[in-house]
RNA sequence: UUAGCAGAUCUAUCUUAUCGCCACGCCUUUUGGCGUGGAGGAAAGUCCGGACACCAAAGAGUAGCAUAGCGGAUAACGUCCGUCCAAUGUAAAUUGAGGACCAGUGCAACAGAAAGCAAGUACAGUUCGGCUGUAGUGAAACCAGGUAAACUCUAUGCGGUGCAAUGCCACGUAUAUUAGAGAUUGAGAACUACUCGUUCGAUUCUAAGGGGUGGGCAGAUUGAUUCUAAGAGUAAUUUUAGAACUAGAUAAAUGAUAAGAUUCUGGUAACAGAAAACAGGAUUCGGCUUAUUGAUCUGCUUUAUUU
C-alpha cells in the first residue's frame, strides 16, 4: 500500500492540478489528512507563523508534504493545563469535530500545500457549540492572513 | 423492619437518523462500497512478583536490600488460603511491624539512695565482715527483668538494565576543527557500590564546538486466556472434557448533532432541567495501593419492633 501511494504522488507532479477536486468533497478527516511526521511538526514550530482566537491557537508554515489532500492539520492540547488524560481526549476530539466541519473555508481559498497544528491554551473545558464558533473565527483569521 | 459485619456482580443508558474516526476481511479500481470488531474496575500510582529481551563465564567476596508463628496454594511474590496466639468489639468480625535481649552494645519518663561500675536510708539478726534478712520507690532492685517500628544476631531470598529492550530494512553523516590524556611499562571500557578476579583495548578516551538521523517492519497480541460441565481439596487452588477468540493505536482510534423511550429532580398542572462518580489502553500477565457514582444479590451478628 505504501509503495502503492509513493508511485501516486510521483506521478502528480502539480498539486494545483488536484485542488480542484476538492473544492466539493466530504467532510472526512483521515489519516492522510493528519500531521504525523515529526520532521514537518519540527519545522513547524521553528519556522511557523501563529493566529490566535481565544482560546485556540494555530501555527502554520507553508511547505510541501507527503499527503494528497492541500493541508495536514494536527490537534493538541497541552499537559499543563489539563492533567486528566480524559480531559484532553475530550477537548482534542472537539477539536477535530469542529476542523472537520469546517475545513471548507480554508480548502476552498488556499493554492499551495500548508501544514499547521491546532492547540488548545485555555484553561477551562468550553461546550462543542463554543469550540465551534471560536474555530470558524481562527479558520477565517487564518484565510486572511495568508491572503495578505 | 432498623443497625452492624463480610463477600460477589454490574457501572448507566437504549433506539433511530445524518455526518465522522481506528483495525481487519471481502468487493471494486478509485479520492470508493459493504460487513465485522473497537477502553477500565481501577486502563491510574509504578509499590512488589513473574514472562520476554539484551548485558563477552552475566565470576567470587564484602556491603546493601527484602521477608519473618506454623502449614499450604502458585510460574512467582512482600499476594492468597487455612490455622494458632495477642489486642479490640456484646457479637458477626477486624487488626497484628507475631524469629532471637541465656552473643555483644545501647536506651529507660515519673518515683527512688541506686535502673550499674558507684554508692546506700531505717530496723532486726550476727560468726561483728557494710555479712544476712526485712521495710520503703517502682512494671522491674543485682549477676535479675523490659526494649530489636534500637544497633545487632539468626534463617531464607535477591546479578543488572528495561519493549525508548532487542533484531532487520531504508535514508543520511564528519575519521571536520580546537585543547588535554594515551601506545602493551596500558588512556580507557565491560560484569549495580567497594575489593579481588577475568576479559576487551588504539581510526582510542575526555572536554568544547558542530553535523546527521529521528521513516518503516518484526517484537505486538492465542494467552500461567475466557466460559461451561464433571471430579479432588475445609479453602486458596487444581485435574479432565467441551466451546470461544475478546482493542492493537503510534502527535496516538469510540466523537458530534437531532428526535424519541426510560429513569431521576422541581412543579397542582402545562412544562422545565439532568443523563451521572473516579477516570482513557501503549510489550504482557499475577497481585497490592490509591480514587470513586448509583444499584443489585448472598451469607452472618446483636438489640429492638411486628406477625
Amino acid at each position: 500500500m505504501i509503495i502503492l501511494f509513493k508511485i501516486k504522488t510521483k506521478s502528480f507532479s502539480s498539486k494545483a492540478t488536484l485542488l480542484c477536486k476538492f473544492v466539493v468533497m466530504k467532510q472526512t478527516l483521515g489519516k492522510q489528512e493528519r500531521l504525523k511526521s515529526k520532521t514537518l511538526i519540527g519545522k513547524l514550530y521553528k519556522e511557523g507563523n501563529s493566529v490566535k482566537s481565544f482560546p485556540l491557537r494555530l501555527v502554520y508554515v507553508q511547505t510541501e508534504h507527503t499527503s494528497q489532500y492541500p493541508a495536514q492539520v494536527g490537534v493538541s492540547v497541552p499537559k499543563r493545563n489539563f492533567k486528566k488524560a480524559v480531559d484532553r481526549n475530550r477537548l482534542k476530539r472537539l477539536l477535530r469535530e469542529t476542523y472537520r466541519k469546517q475545513k471548507q473555508l480554508v480548502y476552498s481559498t488556499i493554492d499551495k500545500p500548508y501544514v499547521y497544528m491546532i492547540s488548545y491554551i485555555g484553561k477551562e473545558e468550553l461546550t462543542y457549540a463554543e469550540i465551534e464558533v471560536k474555530m470558524e473565527k481562527l479558520l477565517t483569521a487564518f484565510v486572511a492572513q495568508i491572503k495578505n
